[in-house]
DNA sequence: TGTAAAGCACAACGTGCATGGCAATCAACT
DNA sequence: AGTTGATTGCCATGCACGTTGTGCTTTACA
């Protein structure tokens, strides 16, 4: 049921990059990463109870007794892929806000560093597919998970994504553009514009222009009072 | 496949009040009606893949066997119940915000009514627990059923209350209040904010005040410009 | 009271799936 | 070559579920 287990030879193959040594060792690193790899795509594009163990290990190229070598059953398996999955798109997350922010830096357009946040926003969605696959399936069987695995995941992901935003928010707020009471309120907001932008309810095509940052910014209110 | 099918003794059981006539038409509409209820009990708290038919006819305290004389198969019935609960779902929001609008109009408040009309929306999660974990589902699921299902849902539920939303925006920002380009980009956005709030990403109680809707008044935006 | 429709319990069939056991195989290291 | 550990194919078990068939029972009305 828990995220790590103690006993036998499982661990969290996705964190090991295992760049050096080769062998048996490697091999079982190998193994473990398609795994993985297999059951995020699978997960992300069937949903938890379609997905069946027969699919993974096909789509892994390994055989379903190799997959219950690694993991201990079919739910700790999602959980820690999950969790990788998760750990993985927010550090991404991350790192993609602070290459576009230092890039539009220079002329210190504060208002191109909001840009260029939600921008960081909009791309996870398509830049891991699987994973947001993942997410969806969550949020609709949320109830029927462990608790431990939802508050893992929204620690590893949303919650650090958001507080991320929250931090960079505060900066631009500092430096004048905008005008935040709690920053961590405003990011949920600044996150909610900028997806129902993509999603478009639903599923039309991605607009390339995001509405919801110039909607965070300027507000609809034409008389603008202080709250 | 279909919503509605052709043949058969089937129909949509929650559209017949059958407020006229008793005998044995009359207990049929009661069965139908009752199993649809279950059915919509149960597929949105444990979703559809781990909905089994059994369970649905143990809440409804009827046997299998009439369900499959009322409806098709699972998917028929799922797709039966998401349309008859979304349908209700939305005549509930247009009737609660004309409820709530008439009753904040008197003093001519614009901005009460701005608020209204986000309580009626933020009710609506609170009021239909089941349907909106139907929604959930669906959301997740979308792939895996088909499109006629998909698009009826759509344009029987969220599509007609973002028109709502729209065109009461639309009221407001000709009364003054608010400047919106495109009105049914700002019903997007006005949702997305007022459900941001509730979910408070994710799982926290619902705070009674909509920060969401002060976000969309006012915007975070110091210096007000023009877009 | 008789009749016809609707509902019921029960059982059965076929399928798919998670999970485990076991012996054979394979690849690397000694 | 032998050892070791990972991997595999195959089989087996057990369960849950969708769906259908079959007589028996209820119910409302003539």
């Amino acid at each position: 049921m828990a995220i790590n287990s103690q006993e036998g030879p499982r661990y969290d193959a996705d964190a090991l990059a295992s760049p050096e040594g080769f062998g048996p060792v490697r091999a079982r690193a190998d193994k473990g990463r398609a795994i993985t790899a297999a059951a995020r795509a699978v997960f992300g594009r069937d949903g938890y109870a379609r997905t069946s163990i027969d699919a993974i290990a096909a789509e892994a190229g390994v055989s379903t007794r190799t997959i219950y070598n690694h993991f201990e059953g079919k739910q700790q398996l999602f959980s820690a892929v999950l969790l990788a999955s998760a750990t993985r798109v927010a550090e991404g997350f991350i790192a993609d806000v602070e290459r576009r922010l230092t890039a539009a830096n220079p002329g210190g357009d504060r208002r191109g560093d909001l840009l260029a946040l939600g921008r960081s926003l909009a791309a996870l969605r398509g830049d891991f597919p699987e994973h947001f696959g993942m997410v969806r399936q969550i949020e609709a069987e949320a109830p029927h998970f462990p608790p431990e695995t939802i508050a893992a995941w929204q620690q590893a992901g949303p919650l650090r994504v958001l507080r991320e935003i929250a931090r960079r928010l505060e900066q631009l707020a500092d430096g004048g553009l905008l005008r935040v009471g709690d920053p961590s309120v405003a990011a949920v907001h600044f996150a909610a514009l900028v997806t129902a932008d993509l999603t478009t309810y639903y599923g039309a095509p991605a607009p390339d222009d995001l509405g919801g940052v110039e909607a965070f910014l300027h507000g609809y209110a034409t008389p603008p009072r202080a709250p």
